[in-house]
DNA sequence: TTTATATGTTGTCGCTGTCAACTTCCTTAC
DNA sequence: GTAAGGAAGTTGACAGCGACAACATATAAA
């Protein structure tokens, strides 16, 4: 039994620290300019002691990325929550948890979305489990109370992602112009919410 | 009057030859594991010679997307080109061609859309007036001919857009599985472009 | 022909990721 | 209670990188 996690040498918990520390240091220097070894020495220990940890770089970020997977998920499934009885409002508040996130901490996206960790840790397995399986939630439920189109569900449920994760990506890389107000977030969200329930086509 | 350019030193045509070197590179480094210097090696030069022709290595990168850009731009022209009269159908081709610009060359992709190059330069200014501004046109010319929903052409185009560019990155990004077929490629497209046509709600 | 400028080369710097070798702490077996 | 051994930290080293300065050479201008 350890009283107090001892001053000097073993950490204790170091792999949750450099963790938490390369989310600190992420906004800072971007994901292309953090360093392992910049890590180490905010964490306050030497630069080769990551490596008892993570087999490398891209192994911790994979942890980071991890984290931010389970933030996602945590949004999208409070506005489940939040509006059981309304699936459309459901749908919107999901999709505007997704931007929200993405815009408040880019870098973190950078590193979920930009598909340069393996796929197999972090990619499809999780990220469709987390993002899009609550979404899938969503969508069934706005589907059993009759709101939705008598389409093939899953096509639904990826179109409404590529919707969301478009807008995202455009926003992260540059394409369109940056929102500075959750005002001017929430605006840009609504206009694409109404065009995508209501389609492209007249009606 | 240069006859040809000289076997030694001064190249002739250097700067465009790194831009071509870099795109040739780009498969197999990837874009993180692509380095100023290997380029210069592969060009023929010395390590330091692509410094006369780009301030830094983000340079050479903003001109490696630029000419992404430019291939876009084409892809979605000709769609546009080929079907005058058939705007849905220009639309989807359109939508097609931006797809598989990013499965075929997903490094360049990466480059062209993570962000990661001053906005300035290569960001909202050119990929607006590329991606976006092909897009327009088709959209503009598929509302004159009555196809299109009488709503704002600026959310029409912004939802499209958002849609074809978010499934490009949900392949690119590893959220859905990469097609490993042009007919896959293609069915997947078909699904996302009928869904964003009708839209998610019962008609 | 001389001179200036553009372009390519070599040498160097600090920083990075990663490994090997060493040290220190904690745990477990006797 | 102590010795053995593994887990977790340290220092030192290496090659590769981006970038700069100093130098060399080819082309253009005078």
């Amino acid at each position: 039994m350890r009283a107090q996690p001892k001053e000097n040498y073993h950490h204790g918990d170091l792999r949750n620290a450099l963790i938490q520390t390369a989310i600190a240091l992420l906004p800072q220097h971007g994901v292309a300019g953090l360093s392992m070894r910049a890590v180490a020495k905010a964490a306050g220990v030497s630069h080769a002691a990551p490596y008892r940890h993570f087999r490398d770089k891209t192994d911790l970020l994979e942890s980071v990325a991890i984290s931010g997977y389970y933030r996602l998920e945590e949004a999208c499934q409070n506005a489940g929550r939040r509006n059981l009885d309304r699936p459309q409002q459901q749908l919107f508040e999901a999709g505007m948890g997704y931007l929200s996130l993405v815009v408040e901490h880019p870098e973190m996206a950078h590193l979920m979305f930009s598909g340069m960790l393996s796929q197999e840790n972090c990619g499809e397995a999780i990220s469709q489990a987390i993002a899009a399986g609550s979404l899938a939630k969503i969508i069934e439920n706005g589907k059993r109370l009759g709101t939705y189109a008598d389409k093939d569900t899953e096509d639904l449920i990826l179109t409404a992602h590529a919707c969301i994760h478009g807008i995202a990506m455009m926003i992260l890389g540059g394409l369109i112009k940056r929102p500075n107000s959750k005002r001017q977030l929430q605006a840009l969200g609504e206009r694409i919410y109404n065009t995508l329930l209501l389609g492209l086509l007249k009606r």
